[in-house]
RNA sequence: GGGCACGUGGCGGAAUGGCAGACGCGCUGGACUUAGGAUCCAGUGGAGCAAUCCGUGCAGGUUCAAGUCCUGUCGUGCCCA
């Protein structure tokens, strides 16, 4: 941040401009809530103790209440953090002052509120650190979660902090572990809808032994293994799940990926996807969010078709061929078929030969044979070439990676090493920028005479005709056809597929399909642009109405054929929205005439008639892929052992296994064969019974998709949480008449939240970073559980708030490299923690993204220092002033120099007095009740403004406007409440407990009212008029106004609209 | 390319369809003061001496009345692709 001017050879610069002693009064409150415990949440059956104010509140002291005798529960929950190495930055505090302000809010209106805070401490970084310099992982993460610890309590939240998590305690994750059995040993049951135990499984009659049963069952599981194509990053040495893949790169560190087949746990959320949406309709969260998650889910109703192969050699049971459509009504519009090139059928329906007048286009073409596969070990290093002899189809040379290892990095270019001979490497580059890179490798690896530069195309195909000594012929047979397209396929990703590709590319089979509903015969193509991860990995294609499919005839010659009428005006060709269905009928069927929603419905009646295709639902929402390979996670509770044939199976360990720790490791890298950092300690990973262990680790999502449910019983060490505080906290039994029965003692109906708790946690508030994948997971991990009967609601997160972003002074996203992160400790300093919490609700509404801005710091601290004034008599400011100077260190007890404000008596408030109170605690009320701090904090700075004026400050006044500032301003007003207590001898109760003030609405009852005036709907004038006068008199007074008066002179008033006390409306002609 | 938000003074932002700009920052003037980058008081959307006129990205529409609702358009942000 722009450093303020700051003196450095004074121990105390600010002392004399600063508005209040923030330094002092600060410390002494966070100190005694702390010694107090004010801020314990008592389960269930704890014994509330003496003295504490919770207790005395609820007349509980001393006594142990049940569920049924506690208050009313709250539960405010923050996205806790990963406490990195940076600490905190502004961005943190936003949405715990938000969570901070309203537990405060919440207790004074009389609930048991539970707000804790945790560590989310697995993660990257540490590991990252520890493979640098071989610091274990955890000694970081202490040290962090020791700095992040000191900066959140310096800003005075009203944590719990006896209910504290750490995901990197093994006390903890030892049930993350349980929570991955429980996954492990259930199924998915499509007839229940729920998970159940696995021996709930039945198996099919043809798993006749114990190996086929085991397989059964291993594949129904709800976490499961499986080999799949995985994003494998070299330089983190793991693989990355989808969404941890940003445009190629990782999205930690922007390293290189490549897509590479591995042995991965994988858990089942796809089974969930439906209740996952489904539920969402249950909770509060906002449209946009909700959104989100349906997007991520991407359900789409359609249709499976089953098309048959002509002239087939299969089986009869293969001899089709099931797409997935969500438009079964332009089935009369497929002109061709297209697989995806990984497609398991695709290899037997080629024939031998191509079948007679076909166009050249459709064979595939090979342009390039670079035939290199090389590994040259030199003594400094190596150059792998992760290609190998394929044959390329289409415009340019595939990219392809080539790695360079040296002693010191490994390095991963896209580039095609197109000629390798005599010491010299010349490559095809996709970035051109990489050449420099490249460049300076060649020093590291000192090889003589090993030279990089771009080749153009031109250049490739001179070097090849010397290479080969002639040009490779360029007619292909199908099967090679194929094999060259799979081969340029299997480079790209599913993005670069599916979205980024500008040009089609694919080549015809060679095999045809019959159309179920004409009997037409049509072309079998492969196309990347069908992916096998997505329905069933083969599509009917309709180029009319659809515009992947209309480019793709377009550069092949397929024929296009019309089968939906747009609205009138709009060219059929490429037109994919709904319309009415043309040229689309058959001796049985008929669409014609029908809109596409009734053609939908009745060609898929039909074809479930025939036998030929079934109505089907389809996500785009994958499987979790759950495996990383790091130190720095929870070890899987897995081992793996041989069957007596020597096939590897997977046991889960029994729950007396648990914590199962990760062994101590000295170097955290991957083992030089790319097995995970675990397998290094081969005495953890080989057990003497033979079994060696899982060495894969979990992703760092594992350990926050549960963490508000430890919270809820934090030392519980027999179980993840008890039934009993997981039922009171989560909310499921009897809520309504509770909140009507507990919260009365303390304020009138008037001021009453009419809301029943709800279930689940009450508010969760966090940034939208995590709007799809936290969110997601830990609502899918609820719901196993609450199908096992580990919870008692369907949903976590009943009510969910995301906060905005805080831009740094320039506008800009605050990061290090544009130097514009403001360090709260710096805020801190300068300003003290009430101001600090001020200004982050003052800056806008809490959800909107919205930039720093240091004066407006000193806007807030100016109001918190006008507060002070009101209370203390600005002459003991100098005499404080004078004790500060000589005082050798800072101690709370120099506050004594302090005398209230002689203004402040204990006297009657006058009606305009009352009238300002009132008005702004109805505003504050509602305001919080509606999250919006903002304005609440603008209704308080005018009542300062106001009270700044008056000469007395009636004790009955200037109190509960103490208590409406509390929840904003915690420390400034404990100090105050206490002083004015001890001023007027009471006995001061805590602050922190005490109830919420109610306001009187009869006392805001104006007797004369401003009512404006318009003609013609243009402001004229403004009357006054006594509250509650009829319409009559509201139009006469506004006839009478002086200003409208002469507007209506010789013209006659049509029609008047009057809303009394609001405004009237003359409309004259 | 699709979806969802959002466009209001010099700035952050207020406004159940009913007096646009609450509150704060900044700015201007004044008081107090040895001093002011403290505090207090007053003013502050634009134009105009004034009456008054013009003003919520732009263009239309609905309405007695539109920042607010509808259509289109431009721009910004986020998410998805």
């Amino acid at each position: 941040m722009p450093a303020l001017p700051r003196c450095s050879n004074n121990p105390r610069p600010m002392s004399s401009r600063r508005q209040y002693p923030f330094d002092l009064i600060e410390p002494k409150w966070q100190r005694a809530w702390d010694a107090e415990q004010t801020f314990r949440a008592f389960n269930p059956g704890e014994v509330l103790p003496h003295g504490h104010g919770f207790a005395l509140r609820h007349q509980l002291e001393g006594k142990s209440p049940s569920a049924a005798q506690l208050p009313p529960k709250f539960y405010i929950l923050d996205m806790f953090p990963y406490p990195s190495g940076a600490g905190l930055h502004v961005g943190h505090p936003e949405g715990y002052t938000a969570t901070d302000i309203l537990a405060r809010y919440r207790r004074a209106k009389g609930f048991n509120v539970l707000h804790p805070m945790g560590w989310d401490s697995f993660g990257l970084p540490a590991e990252q650190y520890a493979v640098k310099t071989g610091q274990h992982p955890r000694v970081t993460t202490e040290a962090n979660i020791a700095n992040f610890t000191r900066q959140i309590k310096s800003l005075g939240f009203s944590y719990d902090w006896s209910r504290e998590l750490a995901t990197t305690d093994p006390e903890y994750f030892r049930w993350t572990q349980w929570i991955f059995l429980q996954l492990y040993n259930a199924w998915f049951n499509p007839e229940t809808n729920k998970a159940e135990p696995i021996s709930t499984l039945k198996y099919p009659a043809d798993c006749e032994n114990e190996a086929a049963k085991r397989a059964f069952r291993d594949s129904k599981r709800l976490a499961y293994v499986s080999e799949q194509p995985v994003w494998w990053c070299e330089e983190l040495g793991t693989v990355l799940a989808n969404e941890e893949v940003v445009d190629g790169k990782s999205e930690v560190g922007g390293f290189p990926v490549v897509r590479k087949p591995m042995r991965q746990w994988v858990l089942r959320i796809t089974a969930y996807a439906e209740r996952l949406l489904d539920d969402l309709n249950t909770i509060e969260w906002t449209d946009s969010l909700k959104e989100m998650q349906r997007n991520w889910i991407g359900r789409s109703e359609g249709a499976e078709v089953d098309f048959a192969i002509v002239d087939c050699r299969l089986p009869i049971a293969d001899s089709k061929i099931r797409v997935f459509t969500t438009r079964p009504d332009t089935l009369f519009g497929a002109t061709y078929m297209v697989l995806a090139p990984e497609h398991k059928l695709v290899d037997q329906i080629i024939p031998e030969s191509w079948p007679s007048g076909i166009p050249d286009a459709w064979k595939g073409q090979r342009k390039y044979q670079p035939a290199i596969t090389a590994v040259e070990t030199t003594a400094a290093g190596q150059i792998a070439f992760g290609m190998e002899k394929v044959d390329l189809n289409g415009l340019v040379p595939t990219p392809e990676a080539l790695m360079v290892v040296t002693a010191e990095r490994a390095v991963r270019f896209r580039a095609v090493p197109v000629y390798y001979g005599e010491g010299t490497l010349i490559v095809a580059i996709s970035n051109p920028a990489d050449l420099d890179m490249m460049d300076s490798l060649r020093h590291e690896l000192s090889v003589e005479n090993l030279e990089f530069r771009a080749a153009s195309e031109s250049d490739i195909e001179r070097i090849l005709l010397e290479f080969y000594g002639a040009k490779p012929s360029s007619v292909l047979s199908p099967r090679e056809a194929v094999a060259a397209y799979r081969a340029y396929a299997s480079g790209k990703s599913d993005l670069e597929r599916a979205e980024l590709a500008k040009e089609k590319t694919g080549v015809f089979t060679g095999a045809y399909a019959i159309n179920p509903v004409n009997g037409e015969k049509i072309p079998i193509w492969i196309a990347d642009y069908v992916l096998a991860s997505y329905g069933t990995g083969a599509i009917m294609a309709v180029p009319a109405h659809d515009e992947r499919d209309f480019e793709f005839a377009k550069k092949f010659n397929l024929p296009i054929t019309q089968v939906v009428e747009p609205p009138a005006g709009k060219d059929w060709q490429g037109f994919t929205d709904a319309g009415t269905a043309v040229n689309s009928a058959s001796a049985e069927v008929s669409l014609n005439g029908l809109p596409t929603a009734e053609a939908k419905a009745k060609i898929t009646a039909w074809l479930e008639a025939k036998g030929l295709g079934k109505k089907t639902i389809n996500y785009k929402l994958r499987d979790w892929l759950f495996s990383r390979q790091r130190y720095w996670g929870e070890p899987f509770p897995i081992v793996w052992r041989r069957d007596a044939s020597g096939q590897p199976y997977h046991e889960a360990l029994p729950e007396s296994a648990l914590p199962l720790l990760p062994p101590a490791l000295t170097d955290y890298k991957p083992t030089a064969s790319g097995e995970p950092p675990l397998a290094r300690a081969k005495d953890w990973v080989n057990l003497p019974d033979g079994a060696v262990r899982e060495v894969n680790t979990m992703p760092q999502w594992a350990g926050s998709c549960w963490y508000y449910l430890r919270y809820l019983d934090a030392k519980n060490g027999t179980a993840f949480v008890s039934k009993d505080a997981e039922s009171y906290w989560m909310g499921a039994i009897g809520r309504e008449s509770r909140v009507e029965s507990r919260v009365t003692d303390s304020a009138p109906a008037s001021t009453l939240d009419p809301r029943p708790s709800t279930p689940g946690v009450d508010l969760y508030v966090g940034g939208t970073e995590h709007a799809v994948l936290h969110l997601l997971y830990a609502r899918f991990w609820h719901k196993v559980l609450f199908d096992l009967g580990h919870v008692s609601t369907a949903e976590p997160f009943y009510k969910l708030v995301n906060q905005g972003l805080i831009l740094g002074e320039d506008g800009q996203k605050m990061s290090k490299s544009r130097g514009n992160v403001v360090n709260p400790d710096d805020v801190l300093a300068e300003f003290g923690a009430d101001a600090f919490r001020l200004y982050e609700m003052f800056m806008g509404p809490l959800q909107d993204t919205k930039p720093w801005n240091t004066r407006g710091v000193e806007g807030v601290y100016r109001f918190l220092g006008r507060v002070w004034r009101l209370f203390i008599e600005e002459t003991s400011e100098t005499a404080f002033e004078q004790a500060q100077t000589v005082a050798t260190q800072p101690d709370a007890d120099l506050l004594d120099h302090f005398v209230m404000n002689a203004t402040i008596s204990d006297v009657a408030a006058t009606p305009a007095q009352l009238k300002v109170l009132h008005a702004c605690i109805k505003k504050v009320t509602e305001d919080l009740d509606h999250m919006r701090f903002n304005t609440a904090i603008s209704a308080m700075m005018v009542f300062v403004n106001e009270a700044n004026g008056w000469q007395t400050r009636p004790l009955s006044v200037m109190k509960p406007f103490l208590q409406l500032l509390a929840p904003f301003a915690p420390h400034l007003t404990e100090e105050l409440w206490s002083r004015l207590h001890s001023a007027f001898g009471q006995r001061a109760p805590s602050l922190s407990y005490a109830p919420w003030p109610s306001y009187d609405p009869a006392l805001l009852v104006e007797s004369e009212v401003e009512v404006p005036v318009s003609v013609n709907g243009k402001l004229r004038d403004v009357i006054r008029i006594a509250t509650g006068a009829d319409d009559a008199a509201h139009e006469a007074a506004a006839r009478n106004a002086e200003k409208v008066k002469p507007l209506l002179e010789g013209k006659t008033v049509k029609k008047v609209i009057v809303k009394p006390g609001k405004m009237v409306n003359l409309v004259v002609g």
